[in-house]
DNA sequence: TGACAAAGTGAGTCTCGACTCATAATTTAC
DNA sequence: GTAAATTATGAGTCGAGACTCACTTTGTCA
């Protein structure tokens, strides 16, 4: 037997509402919250998800499976991933507390996976030096979006920031930091 | 009058102690655990510091001026900041929430102003681009501190995530950023 | 040393949020 | 249309943590 009509459309309404409401009032905000502005009753968000991390956790993995799909588009490119996702982090729109080891393992990887594609091309085509990794890149992209979504970038902000650690990727080398003890 | 010796040997020992808990736990362990660990009862922390916002606001405002003392030191240079800041930050020794709009506004801006000379000093020396401004360097500053302490950056992470922002900094212009809609 | 005010104590209150469960309402299968 | 199973409901339980306060202890000053 399949699913009951409702509780498809109900799990839905949930993880939509959710990923609307941890975004805009942060990780902390309350169940209730969640079960009153979807419409259902406190119990039936338990049932979908028994435990409010697994509620979480399937908001970051929707959310983590859509960007990679974004950047897996043929026209996709590693700068236009880094204005993405930026830019939706200080609009409160995705990207939640990473909450560290919890079930997102997965999507996580193939997030990584598309974006280590994106920086191979990007090497190629020289528009980044070759001795840049994947794990820096990933980092930077945390980094950024953290500071984008506590600090409130401004659009110009956030292009001004870009821009600068762009170039970084793109600098053939003279790093300042050997400069210092 | 002057204060009671152990009321001001309290007050010390509980910031001490405060500091080192939500650096360790996150802002969100308990006044209990402070309380506990500085050796004193929990009606003690409550009577120096009325909320738990103001023992996390006066928290900050200690890191933060000394984090202006350091870097208003003659030797003091913009990727030294950079550096110590990430390195403390992925240690988790400073750097807590930054919890909006809370009594560290002038704090915050005596070493927004310290962080504004160095920058300016490393403009003239051509190290960093003339375009570059202020707001930047703060964003990208805590952007990478959120980032290393969030993602509990190895000494190499952050080596050589700084060495791409700071080449980003010095580069002379050609954004990737301006290469995408 | 005595007296008093400042500071310390910690059990208790209060609020809030995660999670449960007995019961009611729906949906589906036939 | 009806039975049976699935799902929804929401008042209630439970625990945790911020904060209070009546009372005790301690430091200071004369």
């Amino acid at each position: 037997m399949s699913p009951r009509a409702d509780a498809v459309r109900n799990r839905a309404k949930i993880l939509e509402v959710a990923a609307r409401v941890f975004a805009e009032r942060g990780a902390a905000a309350s169940t209730e919250q969640v079960a009153a502005e979807a419409g259902v009753a406190i119990g039936t968000v338990f049932r979908h998800f028994p435990t409010k991390a697994d509620l979480l956790a399937a908001i970051m993995k929707d959310t983590l499976a859509a960007l990679a799909t974004r950047a897996a588009a043929p026209q996709a490119t590693l700068a236009g991933v880094f204005t993405d996702l930026v830019a939706s982090a200080a609009d409160r729109r995705s990207v939640i507390d990473l909450l560290p080891g919890l079930e997102v393992a997965e999507a996580l990887a193939q997030f990584r996976a598309v974006v280590a594609d994106l920086l191979t091309r990007a090497q190629a085509a020289g528009e980044v030096r070759a001795s840049i990794g994947v794990d820096e890149v990933m980092a930077l992209l945390v980094a950024l979006c953290q500071g984008a979504l506590r600090g409130g970038w401004s659009p110009t902000l956030q292009r001004d920031t870009l821009a600068i650690v762009l170039d970084g990727l793109s600098y053939p080398g003279r790093s300042m930091a050997e400069a210092e003890g």
